[in-house]
RNA sequence: GGGGUGGUGGUGUAGCCAGGUUAACAUAUCAGGCUGUCAACCUGAAGAUCGAGGGUUCAAAUCCCUUCCAUCCCGCCA
């Protein structure tokens, strides 16, 4: 039995005069008592459904009793539609198929919202009836775009000669690194597998094993705290090759994203990508990942502390930027100040460009030349104003940047585009406060720059790994580094970080494997979910994941997650404090 | 762990700041009408203990406290 001969949204002028079948939902209804036209939807999309009593009384009859999401199959004719009643926002509106025979499949209740495209209820609700949100066509595209992106990525890492390796999802927990999600042992009573929180130290293995390029398209677990870019459950494209350089990683990833946007959404990024160090990064953006698509780069204006303004004198970093276009309104700059409050700076210097030079409540304890050397640092002109904040660096940066970001949203200045660079020379480690001893930037597989190595012992926080970042429009959305394949080298770094006893055990199995020939070898992970979100223009990584978490955790589809017998607990040796 | 925003018929919102008739509007639903609609239209009907619990008050959707859920952010995410 035939449920369709046509797919309803591919049927044009072409098809008219042909008897054919569809199936679909009724996506609307209008009964005008004596015609009722339905706009049946499918997977390829929706064309109108006629019901005439003149050509058939009983389907026109059956067609009364239709509501929106009813599963039918209608066999009829297609034909041309009078010439008035063309719908030209509807890619089948010249056409539309005259009802001979109407069949209900399925009836549906009425839905719980209503499934129209620009219309959406609350976000459980959504989840809840993931089903029903997702008939509706903006959401089936961001799926349909994701299908694409996996499809071209597989293509292009074949056609440069990568393997597919799936990796384990049980695995051993390492204390590097975010919180594992915990998988008890039922045969091991007691011990527990972690999910992975990427592929790493298996992509590794992979090389020393001698498969000189790997990629995956790798689900990924970190049990912390959820963000609109950010789930519980990620994909990520894992990359690794053997016998490579940074500049390897770079060509690669560049033309992996110059086809992939080329190909899917017909956008030609410019390659190569522009290269930022990490250290410069920080001081035009206050971020290791810049937006950068518009401009208002941080200056820097140490000079200041040689002034006679306390704050200016007691500060480790002064630095500003400039806003054009801002109105300098008493009320605006109050409003500034309690901006980079929130984001912990004490407070926000500022200065008006007026009549060729700075008016401020700053500019009376300044001298001419010092006022003269901060407009010309920022070639500020009538209009400009002049934001500074002086602080530690860190409160400085941070306060910048995100100053920065506000201020290019709120004058417009943030272009539409893709806007790509990579972060290069991030430091090897930095030091924790909390935890009074060094911590990987990035992981403590990263290799030390070569001319920097020996500087480990004396101040490890100047030593620079060779690591990359890949940021678009300020979001990281990727990170890699060329690791370390030598054992020696590897049990160095551990020393450093001052965890090697536990390192040792940890990781014993990635030390035995470089004493067996271990290549050189390195790669790169994409967040895929991030990459697609930002394809798809969606404001949440949930728009691009079919069945995603609430920001609890929580699954209002199937209630995940839920209790378990405590039959299953005891079969697994585990009780719920 | 902390901060912001929101929770009102099925859905989306208004009302809340400044307490006081029958909680308003749109849409969906149901019934009737309608032969060229495509956000169909016209007429009518039904539908809410205002997230939950407590308090203040003669009187609470409105003020106060507690709590839950959603969402955004900080912390966290090698």
């Amino acid at each position: 039995m035939a449920y369709k001969t046509h797919n309803n949204g591919e049927l044009r002028l072409a098809d008219v005069d042909k008897k054919i079948i569809l199936s679909g939902w009724v996506n609307k209804r209008r009964d005008h008592g004596g015609l009722i036209f339905i706009d049946l939807r499918d997977g390829s999309g929706i064309v109108q459904v006629v019901f005439n009593p003149e050509s058939s009384l009983e389907s026109h009859a059956k067609a009364h009793s239709l509501r929106q999401e009813w599963v039918v199959k209608i066999e009829g004719i297609v034909r041309m539609r009078p010439k008035e009643a063309i719908n030209p926002h509807i890619a089948t509106g010249e056409i539309e198929v005259l009802a001979e025979n109407l069949e209900i499949l399925n009836p549906s209740l009425t839905p719980p919202f209503e499934i129209v495209e620009d219309k959406e209820p609350a976000e459980e609700l959504r989840l809840k009836y993931r089903y029903l949100d997702l008939r509706r066509q903006v959401c089936k595209d961001r799926l349909i775009l994701r299908h694409k992106v996996m499809q071209r990525t597989r293509r292009f890492l074949d056609e440069k000669g990568f393997l597919e390796i799936e990796t384990p999802q049980l695995i051993r927990s390492t204390p590097e690194g975010a919180r594992d999600f915990l998988v008890p042992s039922r045969l091991i009573r007691g011990k527990f597998y972690a999910l992975p929180q990427s592929p790493q130290l298996f992509k590794q293995i992979l090389m020393v094993a001698g498969f000189e390029r790997y990629f995956q398209i790798a689900r990924c677990f970190r049990d912390e705290d959820l963000r609109a870019d950010r789930q519980p459950e990620f994909t990520q494209l894992d990359i690794e090759a053997s016998f490579i350089d940074e500049e390897y990683i770079y060509s690669l990833m560049e033309e992996f994203i110059k086809v992939l946007f080329l190909d899917i959404l017909g956008i030609d990024i410019p390659i190569p990508l522009i290269r930022i160090s990490y250290d410069d990064s920080l001081l035009r953006f206050g971020t290791d990942k810049p937006d950068l698509r518009f401009g208002m780069e941080i200056r820097d204006l140490a000079f200041l502390s040689e002034s006679d303004v306390k704050i200016f004198q007691t500060a480790s970093t002064i630095r500003g930027i400039k806003a054009s276009g801002l109105s300098g309104s008493r009320k605006e700059m109050d409003e500034l100040t309690e901006f980079v409050k929130t984001k912990g700076a004490g407070g926000l210097a500022w200065f008006k460009v007026e009549g060729g030079s700075l008016s401020s409540p700053l500019a009376k304890f300044l001298k001419e030349p010092e006022l003269k050397r901060i407009q010309d640092r920022f070639s500020a002109e009538d209009g400009d104003v002049i934001l500074i904040v002086a602080d530690k660096k860190k409160v400085v940066e941070q306060a910048l940047s995100e100053l920065r970001l506000s201020l290019g949203e709120k004058l417009g200045l943030i272009k539409e585009g893709f806007s790509f660079c990579w972060i290069i020379d991030p430091p090897l480690m930095e030091y924790s406060e909390e935890e009074k001893a060094y911590k990987p930037s990035h992981h403590p597989f990263t290799s030390p720059k070569e001319t920097d190595w020996q500087i480990i012992f004396i101040s490890p926080e100047k030593t620079k790994a060779r690591a990359y970042d890949l940021v678009l429009n300020g979001s990281e959305i990727g990170g890699g580094s060329i690791r370390i394949h030598r054992r020696e080298l590897q049990e160095t770094i551990f020393n450093s970080l001052k965890i090697q006893e536990e390192a040792k055990k940890e990781f014993d199995f990635l030390l035995t494997a470089f004493s067996y020939g271990a290549p050189p070898h390195g790669g790169i992970a994409l967040g895929l979910d991030r990459l697609i979100m930002m394809m798809a223009k969606a404001s949440s990584i949930r728009d691009v994941i079919a069945f995603p978490k609430t920001q609890t955790g929580t699954c209002p589809l199937t209630s995940a997650p839920f209790s378990v017998s405590p039959a299953q607990l005891s079969e697994l040796g585990i009780k719920v404090l």
